[in-house]
DNA sequence: CCCTGATTCGC
DNA sequence: GCGAATCAGG
């Protein structure tokens, strides 16, 4: 796989937005191991997962015991097949990683969730496709946060300080990101990192029945083919 | 069974 | 660094 900029790019945001690891995997045609790897080797936010519970920081440390670091993956067979009688004996616990619970942990201060303006349903969108398949990454779509229109200019400001960025309150706010001016579907093409200050969307009108204008569309729908239909 | 994400480890 | 294989919880 060849992680270029933009793969990385579309991966931490498909990944930022909430899809599962399985979901990015299809949209990017690799596999969610795939996903899941890169994305653990970025640094990506872990999403809650289901098996999550590795003792976050509970007061095991007492003893050098308990935690069985799990089974060696069938991989060790073929590691040690033969030098494993003397190290196996004594310690039920795997030959490396002794342990290391409390260790890394407390690294994100703001735990973004999914945006509710940016991902109302992350999980199965199901537009209307035809040709293409069904998995569509879920389309930016706030039509609920900005469906009110005003009836009158709704900046009554003259001309002071327009303070238009008065503060950062949020590491990362949806209140930071452009929205795009109309109410209408607009690209959600990421444009930038999310979470940094210049992050928004392409914000150009989709093409039907997608989340993408034409020209993102291209590049987001290169080749759709794997899936288990 | 299916799904999910995490981890390990050969390459 | 990459990702298949594997693990493991729901």
């Amino acid at each position: 796989m060849e992680w270029t900029d933009e793969t990385i790019a579309r991966l931490r945001d498909l990944w930022s937005q909430g899809l599962s690891t399985a979901e990015i995997g299809r949209q990017l045609s690799i596999t969610k191991n795939a996903v899941v790897g890169k994305a653990h080797r970025l640094g990506l936010p872990p999403r809650p997962s289901p098996i999550r519970n590795r003792k976050v920081q509970d007061g095991e440390a007492g003893t050098t015991e308990a935690i069985p670091r799990r089974k060696s993956p069938s991989r060790a067979k073929a590691a040690e097949p033969a030098a494993v009688d003397l190290l196996v004996d004594k310690n039920a616990g795997p030959s490396r990683a002794p342990a290391n619970v409390a260790e890394k942990a407390a690294e994100k201060p703001a735990p973004v969730r999914k945006a509710p303006s940016l991902v109302p349903e992350a999980a199965q969108p199901a537009p209307p496709v035809t040709s293409v398949s069904r998995s569509l990454p879920p389309a930016a779509k706030e039509p609920v946060a900005a469906r009110r229109e005003p009836a009158v200019a709704p900046r009554p400001e003259p001309r002071v300080a327009p303070a238009p960025r008065p503060a950062m309150p949020p590491r990362f706010s949806t209140a930071g990101i452009d929205r795009p001016t109309r109410r209408g579907p607009s690209c959600c093409w990421p444009i930038g990192d999310p979470g940094t200050p210049g992050f928004h969307f392409c914000g150009a009108t989709p093409l039907p029945g997608k989340p993408y204008c034409a020209e993102h569309a291209a590049i987001a729908y290169v080749k759709i083919r794997d899936r288990r239909d």
